[in-house]
DNA sequence: CATGAATGAGCTTTCATTCAT
DNA sequence: AATGAATGAAAGCTCATTCAT
């Protein structure tokens, strides 16, 4: 249990036949084929399929959630970073779709047991975005009448949805930036006070 | 196909034991149990698993586009539209918790093959939405610059997001409807022209 | 799970299969084989494998126990009682050799876990002997510094390498009476009273 | 084969462990890690698993065999040798129980094939007991009527299934040798001549 | 039409053995 | 000689599907 590499490349495998094929009908044979490894090493690694999809996703949710929270921090007031984060999310589905498809499908498909599992990095995600509007309702940019619960979610659902369509679709970098525009801009107008609407012209530097 | 009472009890209970375990983790056994029928007599009725799902789909999602549709006539205008759609939707979760588990997770998690036959009912599901949107923009309540097709998958994202997470939870009517209320709102405020924003003063009805 | 007969057939087949090859080296598609049932069938009927080979034992195993209880009661007195046994323990072993071969060998090799399963009905047929030898004492007949309880392991292990070894080489049935003669005469002229020596001429009996 | 160490090593930890989970339930890997040395070094000394088992029967019984014999020389009648090896059989039994629990059970649970290597030492040791009853009926000590074949399985039977039984018990040395003394008393009682019984009092001399 | 016992293909996982270092 | 990561054959078991009743 020595090689860094293998493990990761197993990871990489798996994101990519789960991604395919979906984790039930996956192969643990085939994804060591991807990896280009015996049937066996899988397990000098992974304790059995399931920790491979556990696995997963800690690592690549824990990698995301920390390059987004980096990413947010470019920008200093809260409309402006759902649009960073929206646009941020769109940018990782287009850049890894493998990996996008699996951890955005296998979420709500996983059993109940795995779940548990599994809602951990997931949670930490969504609380991303919750902190966003927690803030701009603090900064008076937000409406205060919206629960952030309710739009951690909402913004969370459009993007992962849009991200969906994309992966099965076109795969034109344009086309996810343009959604992501599109989604935020919506976003942003209709959670912003009607002081902020006054205030800023953000529709003109959204456009 | 004489008794038709079978086939319908076999849905329905196919989609009970579906939304508690997942497609990959039901068996036809646990079905037939729950329909209070033999496992055999399951194939009198369905080719075999996948067409009971793929059958579950065609039927029920037909059903809730017709009703939906339905629901959508007695709003005038594209805005309340969008309103009326999201409290259906999530009245739709909160009123058969099952069927909507079923509906939103697997048509994500299928396998390419199946996600023909599926997508069918569900892209017509999408389009009940798409047609708002295109409606509103005729009648110059929605703005031209946001692409209906965008627009279709961010509200059905939003909502689906939610109720996933309403079935998770609480499961208090009173949350789904409020819910309901936040994201229609959040998604009129963000699309609506600068001319019916002052027009109408939505904001005030839909509170 | 209504075929009485089918249940059997795998006990049969089983038998017969962990006698050739051990419990170890026996494959659960070999018994179906020769059970002329399908691999899966064999699930119908036993939880696993191990299954089998606990119920191996405490089916036929209970059988013997009662076959054997019921030769004793045609002697009145304890001496002739073990020349019973060893001749109804070896008239077993030579008219079931498969399953005398199980029986025997795999209550000392099975691991610690299924031990526990196997041993109860073990040690039902070890306290068969062990009352012999207790009823011996208490009517005269049987030295009491002699412990029952190394006593039934001692006629109990010399019967069953004998019968191991009879197995395993000429399966003539004149030898395995004539060893059940000596070997119970050997222990009644071993464990007898002085006084029960003067009392009765049982060397010629034995003869 | 320069590191003699190394290889009893093995065979030590290999005895330990198949006593403790029996052959097929013990892993290479286990050994390897009980010797302190890599899976990988035991196929520099073993030519697989099979060979780890033959070569502790082989080398082990072997030693066991030319220790009793001298054990035996110490009596000068067979009556005496009988208890003499008895007394010898537990007494290693219970100083090395590990090994006395492989020789004992892997005699009789080994494949087919794997027997023919095992039984070579085994009958040697057989033959010991063989070669008691041989001595004693030529020295008239011993009853004619009695097959040596016969008597050398029953006797070891007897002990081998005493030894079973304390290794899983008591492990009380007072026992084992009160066993000894039992055994080796009916036994001798059994088989001796009647000139032998008015020669000699042997039931004094093991009380 | 209905049944459910029987089927057997196909999966995950284990572990003795190898071989590059 | 020694290592231990990697191998891959092989086995137990599951479960969708069939078919004799």
């Amino acid at each position: 249990m020595k090689d860094e590499t293998k493990h990761q490349k197993i990871i990489q495998a798996a994101a990519k036949v789960f991604a395919e094929k979906g984790f039930y009908n996956s192969r643990v044979s085939e994804i060591a084929k991807e990896a280009n490894v015996a049937d066996g090493t899988i397990y000098l690694y992974f304790k059995n399929k399931d920790d491979i999809l556990i696995s997963l996703f800690e690592e690549e949710f824990g990698r995301i959630v920390e390059n987004i929270r980096k990413e947010l921090t470019r920008e200093i007031n809260a409309l402006d970073k759902i649009h960073r984060f929206a646009f941020a999310h769109l940018s990782i589905v287009s850049d890894t779709p493998h990996l996008a498809e699996v951890l955005g499908v296998e979420v709500r498909q996983s059993g109940k047991f795995m779940k548990e599992y599994i809602n951990r990095p997931f949670m930490e995600y969504l609380n991303l975005i919750r902190s966003i509007f927690v803030e701009g309702q603090e900064s008076g940019l937000i409406r205060k009448d919206l629960t952030p619960g309710v739009m951690k979610r909402a913004l969370f659902g459009a993007l992962d949805e849009m991200g969906r369509y994309w992966i099965l679709s076109s795969r034109k970098k344009h086309n996810v930036e343009e959604a992501a525009r599109q989604i935020s801009e919506v976003f942003i107008r209709g959670v912003m006070t009607e002081e902020a609407r006054n205030t800023f012209p953000w529709s003109e530097k959204t456009h």
